[in-house]
DNA sequence: ATACTATATGAACTTATGGTCATATAGACA
DNA sequence: TGTCTATATGACCATAAGTTCATATAGTAT
C-alpha cells in the first residue's frame, strides 16, 4: 500500500452517489437496475460509478443472465481493510442512507 | 453528521499533499515554512492546503510572532477522528510518510 | 437471423480541484 | 515612519471529475 493507493481509495469514497451505493450494497447485493431505482439516477451514471468502485476493489460483480449483480468485496490486504473500515464506520445512521435503505425494502 | 459532511471530510483527506501534511503534523506541530521545506512545495500551495484542513476542522493554528504553527486538532469530530487514526497509525508505514518523517528529523 | 432487455462505454459539456504567480496582510524591529 | 519576514489570498490556468446522451455490447428468446 502506497500513498497513491490511499488517495485513490479515499477519492473513490468521496462522492455522494458512491457512498450511497456502498451503503446499499452493504445490506444486499443488487443489479445495476435495482440501484438506479433506489438512487433515482440514470443507468449510465450508476454503471460508471460501479465501474469505478470495481476498479478500486471495493465491489465485485457477477453476471446472471442479463443481470449483473454487484456486491461489496471483502478487502484483500490489511491496509485496505483498515481504510475501508474507517471510512464506513459510524456513518450508517446518516439520514440519506436510512432513506435509501427504506426504498430498498420496497424492491 | 450528514452525507455532505462525510463527503467533505473524505475529499479533504483524499489528496497526497494533505495526507502528507496530516502525517507530519501527527508527529510535531510545525510552521507553514517548515512544512514547505519538508514537502518541497511552495508557500502558497501549502498555505492553501492548511486553510482547507482548518476549514474541515482537521487542524488548528496558533500564531507566535511572525510564525503560524499548525497542529492536528484534538477532538475534531468523531468521523474525522476515525479517519485520522486510520491514516496516522493504521497506515503510517507507507513509504512517502516514512521519508517525510526522516526529513522532519533534520529540521 | 431479429427483437428485446440489461449493462457498458465513448463523446461532449460543466464544474471542481490543485498548482503557480503576484500581491496583500500581519507582525517584528530599527 | 520604512523594511524585512512569514503567511494568506485573488487571479489564472490546466487537469480531473460527474453527468447526460447516444451508441455499443452481451445475453435471452422467438
Amino acid at each position: 500500500m502506497d500513498l497513491k493507493n490511499v488517495r485513490r481509495i479515499l477519492k473513490t469514497f468521496a462522492d455522494d452517489t458512491r457512498l450511497r451505493i456502498i451503503n446499499i450494497l452493504s445490506r444486499k447485493e443488487l443489479t445495476v437496475n435495482d440501484l438506479c431505482n433506489v438512487l433515482k439516477k440514470n443507468q449510465s451514471n450508476i454503471s460508471k460509478h460501479l465501474t469505478r468502485l470495481r476498479l478500486t476493489d471495493i465491489v465485485e460483480d457477477r453476471r446472471e443472465g442479463l443481470n449483473v449483480y454487484y456486491y461489496l468485496k471483502k478487502p484483500g490486504n490489511k491496509y485496505s481493510r483498515i481504510l475501508l473500515d474507517a471510512v464506513t464506520s459510524g456513518i450508517s445512521d446518516i439520514n440519506a442512507f436510512v432513506k435509501d435503505a427504506e426504498k430498498l425494502n420496497k424492491i
